[in-house]
DNA sequence: ACACAAGTTTATCATTAATAAACTTAAATT
DNA sequence: AATTTAAGTTTATTAATGATAAACTTGTGT
């Protein structure tokens, strides 16, 4: 069960956070774009400005971000962009020597997260741009490459909220996807198949945290009749995402006593 | 009116942003410190899970900071980070100067905000951290200061938001603060004598836009017994907050045409 | 000065969110 | 390994809440 009010306002912040004009934005134009009566727009705004999320000003009675907003940004960026910095050097090594486009993805719960993402240098090229892979765990390469290897439990929990037919390759049948995972967990690295955008071929390698749990992928896409038309193409495509994905890991330096470490306390734990 | 719900909701967003701990918030911590029944606050974060802005660890049921929250923070800092930064320097010039806690105030709409601070240095001071001022327009010398110097419809508008009584010193009288606020406009500084903490003394100056509008403040704390004690003290305090003040209005370069300026149309306008 | 458009407020009603209790899962203790 | 306890999740019910529409206010443009 979800709560409705709660949605209609989490779903304006993120209008807010997209669509921002430098003036600020009307309540006719919240009410224009989501769908909202005026009334219950403004009794919703009234109390994201009392928070302190948003804020009217005065004059020309637009609404704007707040400073609330601003700051939860600062505390809330520290944390983890250490991770995203050290891989970018890694990432871009790809981008460079294919030209095509390379995507470092993580997840939270059960939604798989782009973190960093670098476009195709190509002329004709897979024009992505921050594309939401939010539900599409099952069915990308980097999705797939930290997806097969977690453990049951955690694979049953993200294939049960994961398993939207995006295209007419998509794989949603469970048991087909196990088996591909299964296959992947060997391979040592996941393949999408026009089975997320149509046209588009990627090749996806796991990242590991010191424990050896997978945390995040990179991934590298391309058109899929470069795959087609020249066999070599996928083998370095293949290669520099491995050897990404392989240096990126080094960000988790083992440590000496594994037997000490106590579960459910583990920094990045799936 | 406000909506119940969302004034929960973005209640706990703020509790997160505050509270976080490594592993994450348990459900019950949060039911704890917000005195939310666990049924309710389920419901609540699995929609405010659904949109992003948290997630839950796979395994431990921890919540945590999604990413949702830390794209807006990208989003929204860049726009007015460089005022702050061109503040800067002058704030710690008088900080430096004095010893004191010097502020650097904006608003929001009816809100006044902290946009920077630097502590007193002082072995006995007054030891605010980052105390909230959202409500103490009226009650402060960063606030009064501003206040000063907008439009009646804006003062109006104002004080009909913020009148709480902080100490038995702070100024509650609508006709009284007004008249406050026109000696202030004339003298070029405001006074805050223990009208918002009890024994600190605060001296708050304007800082203009290009179009001479009030967007921001310099104020500058000290205990008042130190105040009482020199009266020279005041005096110094008083002109390095004022020369602070006067320089960072620089940032507002004028503009060689005002008469082509729409209304409504400003950059800061109030 | 007038008309119009946008925003705000109010009181009413139907929906929705809070509740409590039952259920599930997982961890801790014997 | 079995039992107990605690935390989290789900469900059905009830009472409170949020959505509504209509009246009102404010301000802008003609």
């Amino acid at each position: 069960m979800s709560v409705k009010s709660i949605e209609k306002t989490l779903s304006t912040l993120d209008f807010f956070i997209s669509n921002m004009k430098p003036g600020g934005l009307a309540l006719k134009d919240v009410c224009a774009s989501l769908g909202f009566k005026k009334s219950a727009a403004h009794h919703m705004l009234a109390t994201v400005c009392q928070k302190g999320y948003l804020y009217q000003d005065l004059k020309t009675k637009k609404y704007l971000i707040g400073s609330k907003i601003k700051k939860m940004s600062k505390l809330a960026i520290l944390d983890d962009s250490g991770f995203s910095d050290f891989a970018f050097d890694q990432i871009k090594k790809v981008n460079d020597e294919t030209g095509e486009a390379v995507h470092l993805a993580g997840f939270e719960g059960t939604r798989l997260i782009t973190l960093t993402m670098l476009e195709s240098k190509h002329p004709v090229r897979v024009d992505h741009g921050f594309l939401n892979k939010d539900h599409a765990f099952h069915a990308t390469a980097s999705g797939k490459a930290i997806l097969a290897h977690m453990n049951l439990a955690n694979q049953e929990k993200i294939l049960k909220k994961n398993r939207v037919k995006f295209t007419e390759f998509t794989i949603t049948d469970k048991v087909t996807l196990l088996k591909e995972l299964s296959a992947i967990k060997k391979n040592g690295y996941a393949i999408d198949d026009e089975e997320f955008q149509e046209g588009v071929y990627c090749v996806g390698c796991p990242v590991f945290n010191e424990y050896h749990e997978p945390v995040a992928s990179v991934s590298c896409s391309s058109p899929k009749y470069k795959i087609v038309r020249d066999k070599k193409y996928l083998d370095k495509i293949k290669s520099f995402t491995q050897q990404a994905a392989f240096e990126i890991s080094k960000y988790y330096k083992p440590k000496k006593t594994i037997k000490t470490i106590k579960k459910g306390e583990r920094k990045y734990a799936a």
